[in-house]
DNA sequence: CCGCTTTATTGACGCAAATCATTGTTTGTC
DNA sequence: GACAAACAATGATTTGCGTCAATAAAGCGG
């Protein structure tokens, strides 16, 4: 974000671009960084002009230079397969980082486009690293962040190798409803940004399959949805089947 | 591994176990990290007793203390179901680190056993952390090493959401092959440490359909196999289908 | 060396989900 | 406001792979 000069309390801006003044700051990177620190972060963190929708954050084969944080809308990141199709590999909400997995290769193995109109915090990764080297809290907090995206995708992992695909979609839909609760919102009701063909993408399911899924949540009176609008009816019986074991088919 | 006092130079335990001294140490965490700097690794890491086949590294669920990397032999990662299965998330060859996923949560997330006789060194986590403030170079590979388990994960998604049941097995002896190839050994023939239950188990497949993609490549004279040995006869075509397209299934 | 357990291979069968096909709906553009 | 393009829903059909079952081979402990 822009630079925040303590001499301009009125510039309105600026204050809501600072990190310290992000209502996000602790499930994003400042988390953990005591304020004095976190002006020396927000220091080299550039804040970008909103990106429309479909607008690419950036695009694979590019050369790496930043990680970038949502600060609203949502994104969603995707490789290609060597014969051209896409492969969604997440969704991305307000507060996380995006871009993470180019650090190892200095080129970006990823693009990133935008679901909906978004804005994001661009940081650039030469400067995060030596800052990173000076702050230890901003270090042990970067690291925390890497080491959470592995264990993310390792579930992700079970997921796809292991789970049905109703189980997958109870999943993803219950993963979203966290993360929307964790920022605030409702958990019962929210908007998809993503469309069908993402989601089957991400979940290795054809849209066909997510689409009878949705009508048949919908049947079952787990959740009612209109287009992209999603109301979770019962939010317990679809937490048991996102999680569910596969024991007893004999009922 | 043990510290490595420079007045014992005919010490071969110590000369042995020392990160310059391994033949290693461009895969592992040493990778860029001067001669000097190596020693204060060094310092902070423990060479533990090889572990039987069947051991355990770590167990779910207990504290995070340390991450591993592996010396030699091989180890498998894996996470438990919900309903108490477990879903191998890793292989893990000489040089690789395993434990990374551990830093965010203060707790082991998953279990690791060695495949067959196993040695590692333990790298405690609190003092690689602070190690990492201290050496640019450290800090810098430690980003770049959880990177690509990143990019890996997400590889391993692709492979699980997108692909057929032929292309995983033949990915998975490509990456074998190609790690091997990177520790010197042989890419067309080598032994498989896991059992056929742990390779389907982590493909997501059933181990019968693991046994039949053997025997079926074995037929189009793709491979070799002898219980556990392998050797490939074809890796161009193996590693195309690895990657294959499906285009053109009119041939 | 012999039974016991674990691991691997192979075949028959069924099902969950992919694919193909059609229609309806929404969104964006001129 | 009309048209095209993208998206969503639903039915019909096919198929890849999982499940079940049986046998064989290998590893292991006494």
């Amino acid at each position: 974000m822009a630079n925040l000069q303590p001499g301009k309390p009125l510039d309105m801006a600026a204050i809501k671009v600072a990190c310290a003044n992000c209502n996000l700051h602790n499930l994003c990177l400042p988390l953990g960084i005591d304020t004095r620190d976190i002006e020396r972060l927000d220091d080299i963190i550039n804040r970008k002009r909103p990106l429309a929708r479909g607008e690419y954050l950036f695009q694979a084969g590019a050369p790496f230079h930043a990680i970038y944080a949502i600060r609203s809308g949502s994104v969603k990141s995707f490789t290609a397969t060597e014969d051209g199709q896409e492969q969604v590999t997440g969704f991305h909400l307000p507060g996380e980082l995006v871009g993470l997995d180019a650090i190892s290769s200095d080129t970006h193995n990823c693009s990133a486009r935008a679901l909906e109109t978004t804005s994001v915090c661009e940081i650039p990764y030469p400067q995060l690293e030596e800052l990173s080297a000076l702050m230890p809290s901003l270090q042990r907090q970067l690291l925390r962040v890497m080491s959470r995206e592995i264990l993310q995708d390792e579930h992700m992992m079970m997921l796809l190798g292991r789970k049905a695909a109703d189980e997958r979609l109870a999943a993803m839909l219950m993963s979203m409803s966290n993360r929307f609760k964790q920022r605030g919102f409702s958990p019962r009701e929210f908007h998809l940004s993503m469309s069908r063909n993402d989601i089957g993408n991400y979940l290795g399911l054809a849209v066909e399959t997510v689409s009878r899924l949705f009508t048949r949540f919908q049947e079952d009176g787990l959740l009612e949805t209109e287009r992209k609008h999603v109301r979770i009816l019962d939010l317990a019986r679809l937490s048991v089947l996102a999680g569910a074991n596969r024991i007893s088919p004999d009922e």
